[in-house]
DNA sequence: GTAGGGTTAG
């Protein structure tokens, strides 16, 4: 047995042989206390426990209160097992608040017993006594956050409001992040708004919650109101560089960033996860440079900072690097295990650059040597990859055989595959009726009814058309087309596929040509310059539209309004695709510019009503 | 008599 640092018996302490005097027993106690101090391990705790069964304390209040201290101990070395064991062996009556907190506590610190937390307290208020008090619900209130739980949280509180601590800052800034993690917008304002007292922490959860949800401008309103009491920490300053990469705003992010180095400090994993935003929002910024700086002067790294990184590469078309990125991080000297984020992440890389081989490969590794087993979104990524590549009997196999339910994602993809690979219209029904009994979001229902409807179109089967057409405004679906966006001269334009709408279209079109023009010569055939499609209206009547993604409309109107060889930022609402990475790299090649097409931006709503993306670039 | 809050990738 591992002996305590102390010896157990102090000198002046007679051994524990037959009753011992009130003053002894006293000694005890206080030594025992002290011991518990300095107490480090579970080894020391059982002994001290061990100790403490055998000694006759004064009186009972001092012995509840040792154990306690025991609970309170194990629950601190991460033994919840032994904190129960502890609990169970005490008698129901004389289970006191500080022992309920702190068994509730640890459970909700544990990753895998946040329920038995919310249990716990159940337990707590069925029993009666003693009631919970102001400790008990930040505990509780933490576990309801991390599962989700908005009407267990409801109902918590209701009982914070019955038990008079609506005004604890504690248990307010528990019911903020409560309902923020919830997504519950208005209720987490109230709570903020009607709370007698706030902490930064209180502050932050504000923000926190409102970057959450999207509402950046109302994060940053906030965030400027919080300087006039408080200064930002860390957790602050993680919200706002977040907010920045929601923004897609690289001058605020690079504002943040520079705000950080001159005005915070923080301990190592704070500075980990700083970082890790730091390296995410120039990923999303569009600066891979500077993400990668970041990435490099990190002194110590996480999993979590491998995979920003990887991701920035991947979603930037730079397949290689990610891979390269990946073979890096799990090199001997780094050894940093992937998980599934990583692997999603590696897929991404591939799939934007149509490299089936390496997908197939990586998708195998996973399982057989890292032991991460495919989820949904991996089946999605590869079975898009391969579906795209042409193999559309290897994509069928895959969905089929996935041990999941394949959702509307997948099905669109692979009738998309279907749609650009000449599939037979038996088949493209099939899938087609798929995505739509999936009956998931609008989305993918209506990107079905629309790629179905191209099916009919190029095999002339007009009625069809008309049919699905028909059927889509029965059913109240819309058309949510992808839509590109630049910014000129303040003015934010927006283009969708096969948009004419816009005042200079002759011009934009003109420039289309010149740019296909070049990219022909160049030995590349874009989708544009190959036969038309043919799509079709309402009545059946053939329309011709050219097969244009959104943001080549953006690039080519950048290119005539920006002077030469200036960078052209294109936001996309969609996600880009991969032939979008491939046209728009050997645009750039050919005009000597930079191009950046950014996926899946919000919209920038001011609130005199005009909408910008790209204010801040 | 003991204590407490906010963080992680698509």
């Amino acid at each position: 047995m591992v002996l305590l640092l102390h010896p157990l018996s102090p000198p002046h302490v007679p051994p524990a042989t037959g009753a011992p005097s009130i003053s002894a027993a006293g000694n005890h106690h206080r030594h025992i206390l002290s011991l518990s101090e300095t107490c480090t391990s579970m080894s020391q705790l059982k002994q001290l426990h061990a100790y403490t069964l055998r000694t006759t304390f004064p009186d009972e209040n001092a012995t509840l209160f040792l154990y306690g201290r025991i609970l309170q101990l194990s629950s601190s070395f991460s033994d919840v097992n032994y904190s129960f064991r502890v609990f169970d062996s005490i008698q129901q009556e004389n289970h006191s608040s500080f022992m309920w907190n702190t068994l509730i506590r640890a459970c909700a610190h544990d990753v895998s017993r946040k329920e038995e937390a919310i249990l716990l307290y159940r337990k707590m208020l069925e029993r009666g006594n003693p009631a919970p008090d102001k400790h008990t619900f930040p505990f509780v209130l933490k576990a309801c956050a991390y599962i989700f739980g908005l009407s267990e949280g409801r109902q918590v509180h209701c009982q914070v409001v019955k038990y008079g601590l609506s005004g604890d800052v504690y248990v307010n800034n528990g019911l903020i992040h409560l309902y923020g993690s919830c997504g519950c917008l208005d209720l987490a304002q109230k709570v903020f708004n009607y709370m007698p007292e706030r902490s930064l922490v209180s502050w932050n959860s504000m923000i926190d919650a409102l970057v959450r949800v999207g509402e950046y401008d109302s994060a940053f309103e906030l965030f400027r109101q919080m300087q006039r009491s408080f200064e930002p920490d860390g957790y602050t300053m993680q919200s706002v560089v977040s907010a920045c990469a929601g923004l897609g705003s690289l001058s605020l992010g690079t504002w943040a960033h520079a705000f950080l180095v001159r005005r915070c400090e923080f301990d190592v994993a704070m500075d980990v996860l700083i970082k890790n935003s730091l390296i995410e929002m120039y990923c999303k910024c569009g600066s891979l440079g500077m993400a990668e700086q970041v990435f490099q002067g990190m002194q110590k790294r996480d999993l979590a900072s491998w995979n920003a990184m990887i991701l920035g590469f991947a979603t930037h078309g730079r397949a290689y690097e990610a891979l390269d990125c990946f073979d890096r991080m799990v090199r001997k000297d780094e050894n940093v295990k992937p998980n599934s984020v990583t692997f999603v992440a590696i897929l991404i890389a591939c799939n934007h650059r149509g490299m089936v081989k390496k997908g197939r490969q990586y998708f195998e590794m996973m399982v057989t040597d890292y032991g991460v087993e495919p989820a949904l979104e991996h089946y999605g990524c590869i079975i898009d990859l391969v579906a795209r590549a042409g193999y559309i009997t290897e994509a069928i196999e895959m969905v089929t055989g996935m041990p999941m339910k394949p959702d509307a994602v997948i099905w669109r993809s692979l009738l998309d595959a279907c749609c650009k690979k000449g599939a037979s219209v038996e088949l493209s029904e099939e899938i087609a009726r798929n995505v739509i009994e999936t009956r998931e979001d609008n989305q993918s229902s209506s990107g079905a009814y629309v790629l179905l409807s191209r099916v009919y179109a190029s095999a002339s089967r007009w009625n069809d058309v008309g049919i699905v057409r028909k059927l889509m405004t029965e059913h109240g679906i819309r058309k949510e087309p992808g839509c590109s966006s630049i910014e000129i001269n303040g003015i934010s334009h927006e283009f969708f596929a096969g948009d004419t709408s816009h005042p200079q279209t002759k011009q934009i079109y003109q420039q289309l040509k010149v740019i296909d023009d070049k990219l022909r010569s160049i030995g590349y055939l874009p989708d544009s310059s190959q036969a038309p499609l043919v799509d079709a209206t309402n009545d059946g009547s053939k329309e011709y539209s050219l097969r244009l993604h959104s943001e080549r409309l953006a690039i080519a109107f950048g290119l005539i309004s920006l002077p030469p060889q200036t960078p052209i930022r294109v936001f996309k609402n969609l996600r880009v695709c991969g032939d979008c990475h491939e046209v728009t790299k050997l645009i750039s090649k050919v005009f000597n510019t930079e191009i950046i097409v950014r996926d899946r931006v919000r919209f920038h709503h001011f609130k005199d009503g005009s909408c910008s993306c790209l204010d801040y670039w």
